[in-house]
RNA sequence: GCGGCUUUGGUGAAGCGGUUAACACACUGGAUUGUGGCUCCAGCAUACAUGGGUUCGAUCCCCAUAAGUCGCCCCA
């Protein structure tokens, strides 16, 4: 299957590639106004990063690496997210000299996972981290960066999920309180759950056999165990998140995937995206710099899905309409027009216009199609008489009208007739 | 990793166990030898995902593989 792309994978064509542009135009801007630095870093790193960093035990680290031996014995994995890449950025450039440090990025992330729709083995995340600053006010305003990039982009139908997961001071009596609550309850539960019983409780409140049970909605709620400091924290989020209208709904049950995470977790889901309909998730990850092995060091940011955003967008019919008109189409009729053709049509590009022309030799007929499909305002004919007289004859196309000029004025005329239809 | 459904040309697709695989769009060429958009004409799948099998014979039946899709799981 040589024509094949592997499995979960995808070209990205010209005619979509405008939406991407236009997605990434958004959230630079965006990241711009909120004071986000760009950063590029390797799409692969050592395992040992993603295994400490994302932690042993989660499916994306036990299950679905591209991991790899190079040529110098290295096991080397492609990022399965970028969390763990930027943190490591972040200590190994020592960015710790101010603070806060406010990053972004944009790319390609790998999963081996069975692909649907919305999940793809390579896939492309936006996503943002702050670095060294414990305010709750950061974890709102993260929250508030990726409700604004969705609400700037169209989508109306958004549920905020938040939640906070303690700490590892409350946590500890958490995950006891939750399995005084199952221990009993052990033989109704699925057999997920039950393996999860021992090693991560908190994973069961998510399970989507068990979650409507009955006796889930007793099942103690991690807020009512908080420690002082988090549940100040906790609190001080939803003031921000109030007074700036995001609309969230609390949900004690959410539970994020990657063992990093503390304190503030959330998700932004689009429900018309069916099976795959978190769009963003993240919070807050207070333990994670240190793990790496830096200084004790608060920490939030969240990742988006592009690909997700982008169906959703599209669904709605919220993506800009492709730009793919010429503005200009040189036609050249017989042998002694094609070199004044590719110097017109040079001048045309130099001068900053979208110029197309035949290559094939085909009838003058035939290049008048092809102006007309490539929607070219503009014809700039050059046949034997013009070629003769060193004329262009200058079309345009909505109007059938045309002149001759002389072929160093062809450029002008060209300009004069686009601005002329832009006024319009 | 598990289950359901799907797979015909560039695209949308019809089709039946048996000598020419509809139709439409797109594309290419043409309709008084230098002018497009409308109309008309012509051309355009030795081929029906791949590999096996059943059969006198399969694109249509069976099995496997691959890819896609939906759901589970997980997550973005």
């Amino acid at each position: 299957m040589l024509t094949n792309a592997p499995r979960g994978t995808k070209d990205i064509l010209p005619e979509t590639v405008g939406s991407w542009q236009y997605l990434e135009t958004k959230i630079r801007d965006l990241c711009r106004c909120y004071g986000y630095g760009e950063i590029r870093t390797p799409t692969f790193e050592h395992t040992e990063l993603f295994r400490r960093g994302i932690g042993e035990g989660t499916d994306v680290v036990d299950k679905e690496m591209y991991t790899f031996q190079d040529r110098g014995e290295r096991s080397i994995t492609l990022r399965p997210e970028n969390t763990a890449s930027t943190v490591r950025a972040y200590l190994q450039n020592k960015l710790y000299a101010s603070s806060p440090v406010k990053l972004f990025y944009i790319g390609s992330m790998f999963r081996y996972d069975r692909p649907q729709a919305g999940r793809l083995r390579e896939f492309h995340q936006f996503g943002v981290e702050v670095l060294g600053e414990a305010s709750a006010a950061v974890d709102a305003e993260v929250i508030l960066l990726a409700w604004d990039l969705l609400k700037s982009l169209g989508l109306e139908d958004l549920t905020v999920s938040l939640n906070s997961v303690g700490c590892p001071k409350c946590r500890p009596a958490y995950r006891a309180a939750l399995q005084d609550f199952f221990r009993d309850k052990l033989p109704e539960l699925c057999s997920d759950c039950q393996s999860r019983f021992e090693r991560a409780p908190l994973r069961i409140l998510d399970c989507k056999v068990d979650g409507g049970k009955d006796f889930m909605a007793d099942a103690p709620k991690i807020t009512d165990c908080l420690c002082d400091e988090c549940r100040e924290h906790f609190q001080a989020v939803q003031e921000y998140l109030t007074a700036l209208k995001v609309n969230f709904a609390l949900d004690p049950r959410l539970v994020r995937g990657l063992d990093y995470y503390t304190k503030t977790a959330f998700e932004i889901k689009i429900p018309s995206l069916g099976a795959q309909s978190a769009v963003a998730g993240g919070g807050r990850y207070d333990g994670l710099v240190k793990e790496i092995g830096g200084n004790d060091t608060p920490a939030v940011g969240f990742a988006l899905g592009m690909e997700r955003v982008l169906m959703t967008l599209e669904q709605a019919g919220k993506l800009p309409p492709p730009n793919d008109k010429a503005d200009v189409f040189v036609v050249a009729a017989g042998d002694a027009a094609k070199i004044p053709a590719f110097e017109l049509i040079t001048a045309c590009r130099r001068a900053g216009y979208t110029a197309l022309m035949d290559y094939a030799g085909r009838s003058f007929k035939s290049q008048m199609k092809q102006a007309d499909k490539a929607k070219a305002p503009v014809a700039l004919i050059l046949g034997e008489d013009e070629v003769r007289d060193s004329m262009v004859t200058v079309k345009n196309m909505a109007s059938s009208q045309q002149e001759k000029v002389p072929l160093g004025e062809a450029v002008a005329k060209l300009a004069a007739i686009l601005s002329e239809r832009k006024g319009e």
